[in-house]
DNA sequence: TATGAATGAGACTTCATTCAT
DNA sequence: TATGAATGAAGTCTCATTCAT
């Protein structure tokens, strides 16, 4: 069984954006100073000096410096997240998991390996949550629906099967998210992601979770 | 049995700190601004004009932003957290909890009310955290060792009476911290903390979490 | 009999204007680079050199270069023209004029005196006029129907008389301005307007127009 | 009586230019621009967008946007105008005028005709007179010696059989300028230039004219 | 203590112009 | 000839901070 290689995600999107390389290094040193410090707390000037590139350039290609955080975040919610979603999805639907662990194992790890690899979007991400809550409801429940009816379609056969428990989508959704958040949180606000034993946290992760949803004879 | 009301810890620091009307309106228009807009995405001038009082004044008591920056968190980090740590372990030393459930739902309860009732020192700080990490890891540190040995305790007493999977008490943390933040953060971040079902929401998290940390026998 | 003292509007303006003797000095600054180099051509920068005074005092008051340009505007736009016209048309009203020379005299000193005075704002304005036509259409309606208005009705007590050839009032106040334009315009675009033999303009002026407007027997 | 085809002078010249397509769609798409928004308020990059060319191309047979300006600017000063005024006193000559009133009415309707065709580039030469009073006053002075050398001398003729007022041609001038201006410029200024009833126009101006500058017997 | 005018560094952005392709 | 990416100087504007009143 093969993780999906998503950390060349990013630079898969830039080699097929037909931006030239000074404009892919800007997107790029963009990406980590505003994962770094912060939108607000990054300055056009020091994109620039940065990707070794004028000024001008910065805002030949991308407007305005929102343009740059939208050349960032868009193929990441556009593209990537669906992408990403209907990948595992896909591959979910072609596996056959005799048990909860071996199904929760994969998705636990897939995921958080999706995380940690856009960990620096995320992180933008998040911070443009908190600046611009209005902006992103409609994207949250966008995703939402979509998680709902994908993966709340694999819950049901286990729930059928009698070996998951009979909670609302919603409400296990919850945990998984809460459980995954727990490990990889933590080491990305920390600044430490790579250093995450994903392995372990897996095994761990799915260990909590197998117990706490299984259902009581 | 009594919830600690830490609705007002924010108002009764601002009581005790001998400051003018004007200055508490300082930090309390800084306060909801810093949470909406960010630190940086925050002009002195703009809180000067909804706080009601002149430019000056803003940096009078406080010589810089980052002095009223400080103002806030110093005492949510150096005594309200603590404080209320310890105010709740106090309790929790002289309560007798027959069973795992009552003393998680306790535990959870206590806490999702103080997360919420401080959520917007909460957005200041993780705004924080992610600019700029270093600064923060003490802080870290600090709190994790605090809960540590304190919450710990209680933890290895149910443990001892083999109620309690023996898990080491930071994987049992993070649990917590995990299934709880699943219900504050979203709420926090939509910015509908206040609708949240707090009752509800405990109940189903405290169900969960004794499912996941009983032992099998 | 006094012409009215209309140099002094300005100035006048800006001593009721409640402004600091910097952000005095800025419009003063300004509305000579404006009139002499266009409102395009003129930085703010070089404003705030001439102004003696540094380039955030330039915005602090007067919020964005357009602000500069309104303060300038408006005032003349909202009070000095409607002021002026009114001053002099009352005025008008409480003289005896027994014939079209001393009547026109008048009239063209006045309004030539007023334009010589006002050249730099006049100046301005028509490169607004050219930029935004449509901003200032409004504008040209009101003043019109304001002077239709007032000077219509002396001319009218003199065409009553036979005095004065039965055209439109429009037409009349056409010729009126091209006559009195034909001397102000040139010297002002040359910059020489100062230069300009006002008495021997005015009665030139006169002697054309009454020539013209006077009815054919 | 043929009017002179003036409004095609622009695009003959340009015709005759030898620019390629899209450098002649950059001199029309500039024309309008700088009428329209000002010299300064135009951007290269406007014109290349709406000329449909690249920015490069732009600058490749005009060198500067300065360049622009002058291949606007030159034709109309350096052979327009003296063209057109030769074109007119040419027929002048040929023609014989037998009372004022068919003269006055032949000149002031083929300016009237020329400056509403040219009104763009007149818009233009204001601002840029505005701009740069010293640059223009030399091609006031040729063309100011030019029209009274030749329109002088057809005055003269009027004035020697008594039926022209005997004043300095630079006042009859001036009066005939102004009188034409008071049509025309408000409408190009308004815009509506195009509106604008010349026949109607002429007539009237004539009228006034005429009877301005008829001697008193 | 409180005010708010003043500051100047620096932010974002525009734009005329150049040059390799 | 034509393109358009790249440039960097300059423009408008913001903002934390100071200081005389």
């Amino acid at each position: 069984m093969e993780i999906s290689n998503v950390e060349t995600l990013f630079d898969k999107t830039l080699q097929e954006s037909k931006l030239t390389a000074k404009q892919q290094s800007v997107l790029k040193v963009s990406l980590n100073l505003f994962a770094e410090k912060g939108f607000d707390g990054t300055s056009t000037s020091e994109i620039a000096k940065q990707a070794g590139v004028s000024e001008g350039t910065v805002f030949k290609q991308f407007k305005t410096k929102d343009g740059i955080l939208a050349a960032l975040l868009n193929p990441f919610l556009d593209q990537v997240v669906p992408m990403a979603a209907t990948e595992f999805l896909t591959e979910v639907k072609d596996l056959r998991f005799d048990d909860l662990t071996a199904f929760f194992n994969y998705v636990i790890k897939d995921r958080m390996t999706f995380a940690i690899a856009n960990q620096k979007q995320l992180k933008i991400l998040v911070q443009e949550i908190i600046r611009n809550s209005d902006m992103i409801q409609s994207f949250v429940d966008k995703i939402v629906s979509r998680i709902l009816n994908t993966f709340g379609k694999s819950l049901q056969t286990f729930k059928d099967r009698g070996i998951l428990v009979d909670w609302p989508t919603e409400r296990i959704i919850r945990y998984f998210l809460g459980v995954a958040g727990s490990y990889i949180v933590p080491a990305v606000l920390i600044g430490k992601a790579d250093q995450l034993d994903i392995e372990k946290s897996c095994s761990e992760a799915t260990e909590f979770l197998v117990r706490g949803l299984t259902p009581i004879k």
